[in-house]
DNA sequence: GCCAACGTTGGC
DNA sequence: GCCAACGTTGGC
């Protein structure tokens, strides 16, 4: 079972200093709309999994922070709300299509940007780094993982 | 704003 | 079940 990943969030909606100044430091990980993203919380993640909390469509992609699973899945609110940019008209109530966890975040890491990612040859095989990429939430290698972190947490 | 890449939709 | 059209993601 995969311990690590890698989360997408849009610093506009909500960076890792979001993230930090909510309560307990931890926010619901609304908006995920891609069955295979919603089937990792559903069915990889775990309470106390490690998470690299990455900026995206921003001026500065790449790693921002460190963070931690910190519930499991619940529906997620917002495909129920018209006012919603997530609202999902054909999603019911009695069968929710799309999912959410709690994130926590631990702390703010310097930015490991994607022009260093792209650079460091150990992480060529990080999944956020392949061509064509465009998952919100992809698994991390414990090698990946610990070259990450001992380097952000140095 | 452009565009490559990929997922989803819907007609057949 | 195929596949073209369309929509979205996300870096640049």
């Amino acid at each position: 079972m995969t311990r690590y990943w890698l989360m997408k969030s849009e610093p506009d909606e909500c960076a890792i200093d979001d993230a930090l100044a909510a309560p307990d430091a931890t926010v619901p990980w609304t908006g995920v709309r891609n069955y295979q993203a919603r089937n990792f919380m559903r069915d990889g993640m775990q309470v106390g999994d490690g998470v690299l909390f990455y900026h995206s469509s921003c001026p500065e992609p790449g790693i921002a922070g460190i963070a931690r699973v910190a519930s499991g899945t619940r529906p997620d609110p917002t495909q129920f709300d018209p006012a919603s940019p997530y609202f999902d008209a054909a999603s019911k109530a009695e069968a929710p299509r799309w999912l959410l966890l709690d994130v926590q975040a631990l702390r703010k890491t310097r930015l490991l940007g994607l022009p260093e990612l792209r650079a460091t040859p150990a992480l060529a095989e990080l999944v956020v780094l392949q061509r064509g990429n465009r998952l919100s939430i992809t698994p991390v290698d414990d090698a990946h993982w610990r070259l990450i972190t001992e380097d952000l947490l140095a």
